[in-house]
RNA sequence: CGGGACGUGGCUCAGUCUGGUAGAGCACAGCGUUCGGGACGCUGGGGUCGGAGGUUCAAAUCCUCUCGUCCCGACCA
């Protein structure tokens, strides 16, 4: 492709829409223009990216088995009723009507559409398992569409569905697109993490979100730094305390005045007791109806955990009103000895004694309050945000917080959608069994930009090559010049004939902006031919990620990078 | 939906407090000089000051409403 004839409208300034790197970079590099709020027009160097992703995405798919289709993204708000969440999606889902007044909505995921597709289509074991998968524009009414094609409204998503006659067939195919997802992120030159995702309701270990590693990323996860242990925050787990065999003397209870000492730090400070051996009490209105919970002086809820818990929909922390309203008792001074309203406890607590809590009473505070002895708790389940200072639940080595951009998700469905859809299969006896199902998702667009975000400098984009949109960019520093004109040109076609991807910088501009261009767009590779070509008859390779170069005859230019560019994929797994 | 910020040529912004009839830089067009890290000079085109209503002799500026954008929280590929 030559620049001259290219839609790239690069940008000097850092436009004043965009905060985030990638965001701001794709903008300043020409990749991407918004239309409205969380919707994006992709140019041809945007696209060419997405394209590559694509690709990848596709040759993994199909190496692991799955076939390629495309489903619709208008679709009846029947399908949508039958499996119940035309009432639970929520705003999220763009519904509209059409000119028959027939409900209809936006695709957001398409499991309604592939399991009506498999149900009417598949009838028989023998057919099993398949798993289908596109590539498509997805919508979604996100509440708040930011940070540019990192969670846009439109965007393109790949998204399997897999049916399965058995659970072990659907463990299997699970592990395959886990595989599949390895390799994919793997080719596209990325680091990333697979971790332990929130399954919700379903439970188990068959969800994983792969998640690209980018300080600037919107998830928290945990990572050990000793074994493969990795998972998101929400469900991350920790080395829990030993049961010790010897149980410490149980202290009789004991009232203390403790005027005016409502925080955590107030009271130790003024009791003289450490943290440790304070128990708080948060109360949390789950769905409505106050739950106290009962966790360490020094730790903090995780608000997932204790919805996975109750089994409810929503977790809010109670406001101080909400406390007094239904506990009668100020915010501050509450404990679970004597208290209301239901109780649950972190699992720490329950190897703590002669613990400090609150009295249910304003100004006052037990000592030596003991599980058991002087309150009872509905159930103790791990409830709290993990630290760095706790231990790796699976070998107890370190754990690390880190930041990560959620580019993939797999979960095993069951047969949630099956049984809903009535899409079921006749087994070798003649049983009619509903699929088990399996869903896998890629944010394509979103890949992208988590790549950009893990990948710049403060001169613009650094691609990984499998991804850039062009492997290498030739710049003629002088396009009045006849010698250099030409030997630009040569290296043009013969990058072409060896079937590599040039950009030919041919404007008529000054060397710094060609320069400054070639960083900001992130070609991997810049061959430069100017000053030096026409003196020493040297042309000049450089590398966008390190920057570092080599002069060489023009003649020995193609050859030397298309050498380079095919060993650097072939060492990519590409 | 709650909290905050902001809308002025294509882009980045000044001007708004204290009302007096629109500016700068970049980009764009032409000419000349320049030419390996976003050059310089001269000339030129381009703006319903987000929109509507109001106050006033006079509104980008003050008031009311409205639309849109961005950032922080709940959702997710």
């Amino acid at each position: 492709m030559r620049y001259s004839q290219l839609l790239l409208p690069t940008l000097k300034e850092n436009p004043a829409e965009a905060e985030v790197v990638s965001h701001r970079l794709m903008l300043r590099a020409g990749f991407i223009r918004k239309l409205t709020s969380g919707i994006y027009s992709y140019l041809p160097l945007g696209l060419a990216s997405i394209r590559k992703v694509e690709q990848i995405v596709r040759e993994e798919m199909n190496k692991a088995g799955a076939q390629e289709l495309l489903l619709p993204m208008v679709q009846p708000a029947d399908l949508w009723k039958e499996s119940a969440r035309w009432e639970k999606y929520g705003p999220e889902l763009l519904r509209f009507t059409d000119r028959h007044n027939r409900e209809n909505c936006l695709g957001p995921t398409h499991e309604e559409v592939i399991t009506d597709l498999v149900r009417k289509n598949v009838h028989s074991y023998r057919n099993l398992p398949i798993n289908l998968y596109q590539i498509q524009t997805k919508f979604r009414d996100e509440i708040r569409p930011r940070f540019g094609l990192m969670r846009g409204r439109e965007f393109i998503m790949k998204d399997a569905y897999s049916f399965d006659a058995t659970e072990s067939d659907a463990e299997i195919t699970y592990q395959k697109m886990y595989e599949a997802y390895t390799r994919i992120f793997t080719r596209c030159g990325l680091s990333f993490r697979a971790v332990e995702a929130d399954t919700g309701t379903i439970g188990g270990s068959f969800s994983h979100e792969f998640m690209v590693l980018a300080d600037t990323g919107e998830d928290t996860l945990v990572i050990c730094k000793e074994c493969s242990y990795a998972s998101n925050m929400e469900k991350a787990r920790c080395k829990l305390p030993v049961k010790s065999a010897d149980r410490p003397e149980l202290l009789p209870l004991e009232k203390i005045e403790t005027p005016g000492k409502r925080k955590v730090d107030a009271v130790i400070e003024f009791l003289g007791v450490s943290p440790k051996n304070l128990v708080k009490t948060m109360v949390y209105m789950a769905d409505g109806k106050p739950v106290a919970v009962l966790l360490r002086g020094d730790r903090e809820v995780q608000p997932v955990k204790l919805k996975n818990l109750l089994n409810v929909v929503d977790v809010e922390l109670a406001d101080d009103k909400q406390v007094f309203d239904s506990t009668g008792v100020p915010s501050g001074y509450l404990g679970p000895v004597g208290i209301k309203i239901p109780v649950v406890a972190d699992s720490e607590v329950t190897e703590m004694y002669n613990y400090t809590v609150g009295a249910n009473e304003k100004n006052y505070h037990f000592l030596n309050a003991n599980l058991d002895r002087d309150f009872k708790v509905m159930q103790a389940a791990d409830l709290r945000m993990i630290t760095p200072e706790d231990r790796c639940p699976e070998c107890g080595g370190k754990l690390e917080l880190t930041r990560g951009i959620e580019v993939g998700h797999i979960f095993k469905l069951g047969t949630s959608y099956s049984v809903a859809l009535k899409a079921g299969f006749l087994d070798d006896q003649g049983r009619e069994i509903p699929f088990i199902m399996g869903c896998y998702g890629i944010g394509v667009s979103r890949t992208v930009a988590a790549a950009i975000e893990q990948n710049h400098d403060k001169d613009g984009i650094k691609f990984p090559l499998p991804i850039a949109p062009f492997q290498v960019i030739i710049l003629n520093l002088s396009t009045k010049d006849e010698k250099i004109t030409r030997a630009a040109e040569t290296l043009y076609e013969d990058f072409k004939k060896e079937s590599m991807e040039p950009l030919l910088d041919d404007r008529d501009e000054r060397p710094g902006i060609k320069f400054k261009d070639a960083d900001l767009i992130g070609i991997p590779y810049r061959v430069t031919v100017g000053r030096r070509f026409a003196e020493k008859g040297l042309v000049e390779i450089r590398k966008r990620s390190d920057k570092k170069s080599i002069d060489l005859p023009l003649d020995e230019a193609v050859p030397k990078l298309s050498g380079m560019i095919r060993d650097e994929l072939k060492s990519m797994g590409g």
